[in-house]
DNA sequence: CTCTGTGCAAAACTTTTGCATAGCC
DNA sequence: GGCTATGCAAAAGTTTTGCACAGAG
């Protein structure tokens, strides 16, 4: 892979000044430094960088996918309020594929986990205590 | 809601005939029975079955959206050889929940885990034996 | 009769792609 | 100089939506 410009604010924007963004907030990113970067471009290189395991792809319902710079197993919080995507990091994932290969012989290569909710601060901006666990989400 | 044929036909689809299948595999699947139903018509209720709950929404990265009649916390295996999508119950994922709220606070409505890798027939037809576990997936 | 759901078609949105040119090595 | 990456714009794919009409309650 040539190295290219606009590649590099890519990348840089992935790691240092976005999270989890989408393919439009790249490019709205990007475009700050190099006005004439195209959204063609910031695909074509997100789709390289996919391929080549240096950024991950998180697919999410509605909305675009999109894109983490962590490439480590790790889950997705989402909240369906605020929008925005949280990390965690959980020992459960890696046992979970070797559950998996054991009863069912499939071998997991790549896995998204994607928990949508209510993050602590949206849950106490709507005056819910988590203290009383409810059984369900309150809408 | 008011009852309608299509929505009947649609729900049908899924629950019997078809295993995850995207928007447009459902309207092939009801146009049999009901050909003048539109494709608008068949995102217009499967959206609404998901926000009663009654369909589950599985983001899947490239290709659209698929859609699973079992609500009940699974996750997907998704073969990325021939494609299929096979459920997978493990109490790992109830467990994932409480250690999420317990450790930041974040309430869990949804979970979505899609495991991608190779289903146990692929890898048989590659000739791979799983019994020599290998550390990474081979390509 | 009323009000929700439908069919059709247009539109919105996301992502990919063909082609001529710019830029890395 | 050769070959890859880019910009632009068109196209492809998916999902939503406006509107007049059909059908359920």
């Amino acid at each position: 892979m040539k190295y290219s410009r606009q590649r590099e604010s890519i990348l840089n924007a992935l790691t240092e000044k976005l999270d989890h963004p989408t393919a439009e907030m790249v490019y709205q990113c990007v475009k700050k430094e190099q006005p004439n970067i195209s959204l063609g471009t910031v695909y074509r290189n997100l789709n390289q960088l996919v391929a080549q395991g240096v950024v991950r792809r998180i697919a999410t319902p509605t909305s675009g996918d999109r894109f983490d710079c962590r490439i480590d197993p790790h889950a997705h919080l989402m909240c369906s309020c605020c929008g925005r995507v949280f990390d965690l990091e959980d020992g459960l994932l890696l046992e979970i594929d070797r559950n998996v290969l054991a009863t069912t012989g499939f071998l997991v290569n790549d896995r998204q986990l994607l928990l949508r909710g209510l993050c602590a601060d949206c849950l106490a901006r709507q005056g819910i205590d988590i203290s009383c666990l409810p059984e369900d989400l309150p809408e």
